[in-house]
DNA sequence: ATATTTTATTAGATGAACCTAAATATTATA
DNA sequence: TATAATATTTAGGTTCATCTAATAAAATAT
């Protein structure tokens, strides 16, 4: 058994490794979302690799139609790549939330873990665990979950720093996830799923009064509120 | 990243991947938990490779002290290569509990999908999921689940056609798992778990009646009294 | 416009896990 | 006991994903 095929059961189309699905991920997040090519050196520093070894991934991924590339312009995920890439971060995210959910898992110690089982090979698995978990929409981090087709129902999400005063809405996310922040909204009642309404905005350094849940109200700095991401209701 | 690498996390003692992980894992049940010696073709068979690729592994996992190992002789698993094996079993185990009681697999659905998630490394992960699972001592196929130590708490589990008239016992598993003898079981109330008493057996053809959770009683044939396992209550 | 720096690519090697074919041990059979 | 059959190992080669060192292209500064 090779090593490429040693988690993998050669049932999706076109059959990465785990390593490629890793490359496909990488180049999708750094063209944010396939928005403008990658070069090199950040793909390496990425993939925590030589700069040579990506230039040898990208030839190959681009005779297996997974990337567009012209030498020495950059690198962006196709369209087959960009579905694969997707795929993975579904799982990815899918993952996040069962960890999260149903086992408690602490924000940091989340990735570590969703990066192994995200290359799990599995459509039953997946359509059961979305299921199981009540078909999420949104991983523990407020980031879209796609859907089996890849299509993402992007939603805005926004610092509380840049909504206006008055705006109601879900939280959806952090940025960052330092422990203590993480303890703080805890302590305060804030977490994924939280309803939250801007009511003032200290002109003078930014803090932000908001109500949680409709129930209690307290005052966030603006670094919290820069970093607390909300969503439509 | 090497392929080695790809899943794993550098963090258990010797760091094993998920192909040497396999071959221990094969070599133990294959030497039925290390009573015998087991040959190289039989293991070439199971792992679905060629006795000379056996070959090549079995002196990496010997250089490793993985497994006791003299040429021409047959290997078997080390002290070292059996807390390996048994690491990855219990993992096995455990993502199959989860797979039938959570996500609602058919049995003959799980291996495909155990065997992939078994290699996942992360302590923390397997801690948790035990605990969600309510730390399950047999798996669905009524095999016992090793403790975090690799201690196997092994209790007698017998065909209902092998135990006297009288006994009472919890069903830990059965032989096989055809989709239709799985039906059946289905359809009289039979699962992992249901307590049943074997009141009476035809000696003219074997088969037997059993009480199910104590309520009803019926009458099963003797391929599935040989079938069903029991283990003492 | 040319020189220099930065970035990217090729060349050549390595280790893991496999392969086939050939050689050698062991075991079974005549 | 010699020979045949079987089991096992060695030899030599492949692919994947990596590496370092050397070269080539692009961007920047002079």
């Amino acid at each position: 058994m090779r090593c490429n095929q040693s988690l993998s059961l050669a049932r999706y189309t076109p059959m990465l490794s785990f390593v490629e699905e890793n490359y496909l991920k990488a180049i999708y997040h750094l063209s944010e979302a396939g928005k403008r090519s990658v070069n090199t050196n950040t793909l390496a520093e990425e993939m925590k690799t030589a700069p040579a070894s990506v230039s040898d991934m990208i030839k190959r991924l681009s005779e297996k139609k997974m990337v567009d590339y012209q030498k020495y312009r950059g690198v962006n995920v196709s369209e087959k790549g960009k579905t694969q890439a997707l795929h993975v971060i579904r799982q990815h995210r899918i993952w996040k939330v069962f960890l999260v959910e149903k086992l408690n898992f602490q924000w940091d110690q989340l990735d570590e873990v969703a990066e192994q089982l995200e290359h799990i090979k599995s459509p039953l698995l997946f359509q059961r665990l979305d299921e199981f978990l009540g078909f999420p929409k949104f991983d523990p981090h407020g980031d879209p979950i796609p859907d089996e087709n890849g299509q993402l129902t992007e939603k805005r999400k926004d610092p509380i720093a840049q909504l206006p005063v008055g705006t109601a809405g879900i939280v959806v996310g952090v940025n960052g996830s330092s422990a203590s922040f993480l303890k703080y909204l805890d302590k305060v009642g804030i977490s994924i799923g939280t309803r939250l309404q801007i009511m003032d905005r200290m002109e003078f350094d930014g803090s932000v009064d908001i109500t949680i849940d409709g129930k209690k109200t307290i005052t966030i700095s603006p670094t919290v509120a820069e970093n607390i991401l909300l969503s439509e209701a």
